[in-house]
DNA sequence: AATGAATGAGGGTTCATTCAT
DNA sequence: TATGAATGAACCCTCATTCAT
């Protein structure tokens, strides 16, 4: 019992290595067998083929972050610290699923999942523009783009950071005032063009 | 002579054109030197393979590219504004070859090049480092680390955009401010809690 | 007890419309369990292997095709109705069994069925070769095969043809008209020219 | 020069080979390849998969082969005679090309050809009534679609008898008195049965 | 300067079969 | 009785690369 239990956990562990390390494209079913200590055969036993272990590796922390991802969709920010609350309970989310968020992300590519990234980014993005929006009549859709995109990649980074949960969750809190700031001095800046 | 010229040159662009589109490891030299319209045989006349080519493709804008880094290294900025005018210079460098840092940054894995995003990016946080010291005692290096990645990813942004070069420069600019009011936040959040 | 027999039953079941829909060589024998409800491993449990399965799919009705075979071999046709009520006979077997019938003569290749088909056509061919023999001095044996032929595929096309048990041997007796006008035709033609 | 002829030559000659003995789905590329002296690669500069080296072994044959069925369909055949003519003509193909025949007829399942016998039974299925109805009001459609395969398959058996080509002609002849005169008999009897 | 033929390794996948339990 | 895990060979196909011409 143990044995058979190990075997698919063994090949979801080496899956998800060679996902991580070589994208899903480039990621070979040969080696991710050999590293489990199995024959590709014993893979066809539990997975349909490529594509569902890749599924079966990121299925769980999947579901999560899109349960999360319509949260984010459905709640109205009123300020920046309730947007912050929300920040805190991605970030430890993320942080637990470190490897999967990276392969949903970034290793992707070939599976139905490879928009994934920028399906997010746009749903960020549709957030930001509604909060912007309660400051500036008519914000610069590309400029509301550019600053999403900065504040996600410094999420990510702090995510490939290695770091540890809390020190992670504080990074992005710091992150959050830089953002909050940067947001207020485009505020003052493009106000006072309008204004002077 | 003109025939050799456009051979090597529909072979480079087409080669261009499939690392962009699939980066290096899923590129095909067959898929290139069929819409090149020449046989696989005559890449290898001009090229020694597949990484070859890849570094032809690359080489003059990298070659640019290392310049403007060790002049990046090697200046001393004063403030923010000296920095800008740097800035500015490089935003117009990478649109002029957008397709070839696009594929530098993010389309050379496989290759020796795939380590360069990283390089620069240590590069362009040991600048803001020197500068973030000016202000503070003992900054958080990891900070440093996010908030270097947030605007060179803030930078990649707007290079993938597809705008024109003065817009883009006009908007790099505008994330400067943000950039700028956003450590200005940090600096005064860090030392107020020194003071208070 | 009723278990054992279900499960046997079942895979014998499964096995046979597989081996009617692909045929020996591409049935499936993980198909036919899936579709038995059971593993891999209760089907070699109750056999040896592909071949076994298909050996018991059909050994039953093959038993009697073989019995029908010799009696066939063993009989003296005196005129072409002593040959009706034996082909009668022949064609309600082949209608019980029809499935089992087509796969032993359609669906055997790569078992040591495959050459049953050709062995009972020859069968076939002697008998009418003794009977024509009655009638001409030196038919022609090329001739007899191919007449032999066309009534066995006659017979084969009424079988495929989802007809009910006697509206089937209506028709077969339809076509046997056909056929001894037929052969009546060429005796006159043979004779004829033999005599004129 | 010859060379290259040559190796797709043999590659041809080892599909069709291939392809008649085991049927397309059982077909081996690598079986293929190795027969004609060349690695599996060889084959891929040639043909673009299993199903184009297949086609390009029937296409020729098949061709001509629609040709003649689009000729038999629009022909009004005023007697047996008239369609004899046809007969001879088409036996004279079927022979040239009795190895594409036989695999377009008996060996292309799994391909896009595997409708094709069925087909082209349905059309001579169609000749036939055509011709039926000038001797019956209602002639019973089972009935003929039996004889149609019947003068079919006796066709196939002289194709695949190995005879020369003016040997097969004239057994095909003497089938076609056999059929006349089977024909005329089934006439007589139901007309009979009517009269009676 | 370039063609076109050919290689051989590796890709994902399916298969009949085995065997401990 | 029957399960379910695992094997290893074969399947079609794509690839970067080589080389005679």
């Amino acid at each position: 019992m143990n044995e058979e239990l190990q075997t698919k956990q063994k090949l979801l562990e080496s899956a998800k290595a060679d996902f991580l390390e070589h994208g899903f494209k480039n990621a070979s079913l040969r080696r991710i067998c050999k590293n489990a200590g199995v024959t590709t055969g014993a893979l066809y036993f539990f997975f349909k083929g490529k594509e569902d272990i890749f599924e079966a590796v990121i299925s769980e922390p999947l579901a999560m972050f899109e349960k999360m991802f319509e949260r984010l969709v459905n709640t109205e920010f009123t300020d920046a610290k309730a947007f912050d609350k929300t920040e805190e309970e991605m970030m430890r989310f993320l942080l637990r699923y470190r490897s999967e968020v990276m392969i949903i992300l970034d290793k992707s590519e070939g599976t139905k999942y490879e928009g994934f990234k920028a399906a997010y980014l746009q749903t960020l993005e549709n957030v930001f523009t509604r909060f912007f929006k309660k400051y500036l009549p008519a914000p610069d859709p590309q400029l509301i783009h550019v600053v999403t995109a900065m504040r996600f990649y410094g999420y990510l980074e702090i995510l490939y950071g290695g770091h540890g949960e809390d020190e992670a969750v504080e990074l992005a809190k710091t992150v959050g005032i830089y953002a909050d700031a940067g947001f207020a001095g485009l505020i003052k800046a493009m106000t006072g063009v309008h204004n002077g």
